[in-house]
DNA sequence: CGAGATTTGTTTCCTAGTCAACATGAAATG
DNA sequence: CATTTCATGTTGACTAGGAAACAAATCTCG
């Protein structure tokens, strides 16, 4: 009948090493009360404050409704906030204490990253970064609207 | 201050990459009513049918929970089922129906497959699969119990 | 044998994110 | 200008899965 055999495809493998560096890294994050998505929405706003959340969402590669409640329980947190531009438009900004915070989770992604790519060679580190950053590239993933 | 880049984690890039390959593939299994997890259990069982739900959660990385969840879908649309084991355990097994789907399934998972990892040469996708196996070997993710 | 310890599958609670419908404001077109 | 079109942010319904508390059955040893 020839059914692929399901450990063939590399999708399969990347879904299974990505959750499992992100679950870690879910539960590093948790002990400062914040979320993986929501370290990457402050992370953004870190890097280039003053976002507009269609924007973030593009960056983000989520839906703008997903943005929406993400900024709802960081703007609950006291992390980030909303200011109103013109009509119907807002502009997210990270708090000061949202921005204090920033450095001690960036410390909580090193550590996560070398506590799994550390054990691979520098070079087999860097044909990985060169083989995610080709893959993103051809289909254009982090190419939305960096703007 | 020194932050470091969030683009400076091999763990980011992974993420997107592979959010962005199993979205797409949901999109396209969603046509045969199935999700990405129902794929991988009906996947699991085709290659070795009769698993008790325990084992099929460590090799799928999940918890018991989730398995459990999966498989009251699964059997609600008559795909799996779920025989009785002496006492409490119970074997998970794929009717003729859920059976007959794997085929088509996994043509899909083929595509999905060439569509994104088709565009690297073939030595680099042999140094993806290289990768990422070291990457699952060093943490013990598919090795947990494949008895 | 029998009381505690383990294992197994289920359930509840919670967080998360997509999709689609919506409301509201801005822009474009006649 | 008025009206249609479009873009923006929000909401509700739905699917998903983890964590932890449970219930039921089995094991383990004194």
């Amino acid at each position: 009948m020839s059914v692929s055999n399901l450990t063939d495809h590399l999708g399969y493998w990347l879904r299974m090493v990505s959750n499992a560096v992100s679950q870690d890294f879910a539960r590093k994050v948790a002990s400062e009360g914040v979320t993986v998505a929501e370290w990457v929405f402050m992370r953004a706003l870190f890097e280039k404050d003053e976002t507009a959340p269609t924007a973030l969402a593009a960056r983000m590669g989520m839906t703008r409704g997903a943005i929406s409640k993400l900024a709802d329980r960081l703007e609950a947190k006291g992390l980030v906030e909303r200011l109103e531009a013109g009509g119907r438009g807002q502009i997210l900004s990270l708090t000061p204490e949202g921005r204090s915070k920033v450095p001690a989770l960036a410390r909580m992604a090193d550590e996560n990253d070398a506590e799994y790519f550390g054990g691979l060679s520098r070079d087999d580190q860097a044909a990985l970064a060169r083989l995610l950053g080709s893959l993103v590239e051809r289909r254009g993933l982090g190419t939305i609207p960096l703007d």
